[in-house]
This record gives structure tokens, sequence and C-alpha cells, in this order.
DNA sequence: AGAATGTGCAACCAGAGGGTTGCTTTTTTG
DNA sequence: CAAAAAAGCAACCCTCTGGTTGCACATTCT
């Protein structure tokens, strides 16, 4: 076996295309840089600035949040929005792998063509 | 100035939404994943095993190219697809700066309590 | 040359996506 | 309590997208 790729409570292979399909878009990168900077932010302070409706701000968040990028809880009037890292590392993690293959490619070739 | 950002020759900010986009598809996520194996494969060899056509193999394939994750170049009959990891890390650099901006602000928030 | 293989191109279709407007509900503030 | 502020909900619109089918074009194999 090998690949230490974790404990024994089913990981389920979560899938990251959502994840990725979340990010892109300008509108939704935007917002997520703006969360990503440590406070929460409420709707309409994320609506300011944009040139969009706060609905359609509305609509970006939640497909955010489906995505598990940001996490928004209600609080008094207001929804605060705020960031969470995890799905964002689960992407990190997946593209080191693509990367990680195609450098073994890589020295494979280089092995094959030295040797 | 600082922040390395690189040499004079106007680097021009890249949208990085347009690859988050082409990666937010399962379909095209197996066929990077089957691309930056190492060897090209032709449209043919990607449609195999798929249960989709030949022609949204196709579709797939170029919007991943328009994305420059992988470049494709005709030889003789077939065409041949080759990954191609510019892009991708340069999306990977993106995720780093997230996460580097997201840290600074938990350690800017913990000095702050502690202080 | 003729058949077979590998693509390219175009039309078409159903559904998802991004945006808007309009109205209701909830919570704060005066 | 009444007005204002912040969100939620829902309908609607247009464009983009993922997928198909059908056919023409190019290149290889016999």
């Amino acid at each position: 076996m090998s690949h230490k790729r974790r404990s024994g409570t089913a990981t389920k292979r979560q899938p990251r295309a959502p994840v990725f399909a979340a990010l892109g878009d300008e509108t939704r990168l935007s917002l997520v840089a703006r969360l990503c900077g440590g406070q929460p932010h409420s709707i309409s302070q994320l609506t300011e600035g944009s040139k969009l409706t706060r609905q359609a701000i509305t609509k970006h968040l939640r497909v955010l949040e489906s995505a598990g990028i940001v996490h928004g809880v209600r609080r008094g009037r207001e929804s605060q929005f705020k960031f969470d890292p995890q799905s964002i590392e689960g992407i990190k993690k997946y593209l080191d792998l693509v990367s990680e293959q195609w450098d073994q490619a890589l020295s494979r070739l280089k092995s094959f063509v030295e040797d």
C-alpha cells in the first residue's frame, strides 16, 4: 500500500469541481479576496463598491457557501460572511498532486533519454 | 516596490477566473488527470472510456486549451493534446496568496488578543 | 483508387447561470 | 409605535454551456 492518504473513516472522495467552478467567476474571486482578509462582512458591505445588485451579490455568496469556501451566519439584522480556508486548502492539495504527477512524468522522460 | 513580482515586461495581470472555470467540470478534471501523466493523447484516445461523444470531448478540450491548461497540435491525421503546467502554476500562486493573506489576518488577530 | 480512421464544423436543444425588478419579512433605531 | 435598514424570496430574462446528431474534410492503410 503506501501513499499515506489518510485514516480509516471513509473519506468519501469529495469532488473538487464545484470548488473550482465557484472560483471561476471574477465577481466571486473578488468577494473571496475581500473575505480572506480576515474580517467578516455583511451582504450590504460586500455590495458597496460593486456595480451589481445586492441580490446578485447574495447569489454569488450562496454559490461560494455551497462550495464551502465561505460561511455565512445571520447575526441580528444582518448576516455576516466569513472566509473558510478548508476547501481552498483542498484544491491546493489537488493541484499539488497534478504538478507532482507532471514532474514525475518529466523525470521519467529525462532518465529515459539519458539512459 | 518589494514583492518580487517579476521583471519589467508588462505582466498584464491576467485573469485567473477562466482557468478556475475550466477546471470546474468533472469531465475536464479527468481529462487533465489523464494528460498530466506525461504522454500526449489524441482526441479518440481521450474519448475511449468516456461515455460522452467525441465532439463533446473535443469541446471540453477546446475549453481547457482556451484556459491554457492544455495545448493541442495537429500531427498528421490526429491531433495530439498535451498538458501545459503554466496556468496551473499560476493559480497555485494565486491560492497561495489567498492563504497567506488569511494566515496574516489570523496572526494579527492573535497578537491583538494576546496583547 | 477506395475504404477506414480521426477531426472539424454547424445546427440544434434543454438546462444552468448571472442579472434584474418587485415585494415581504425581520430587526434596529428615533 | 413608526420609519429605516438589511435580508429573504420569487419570478422573469437572456446568454452561455454541455450535450447531441449529421455531414464534410483530411490522412492513412490495403
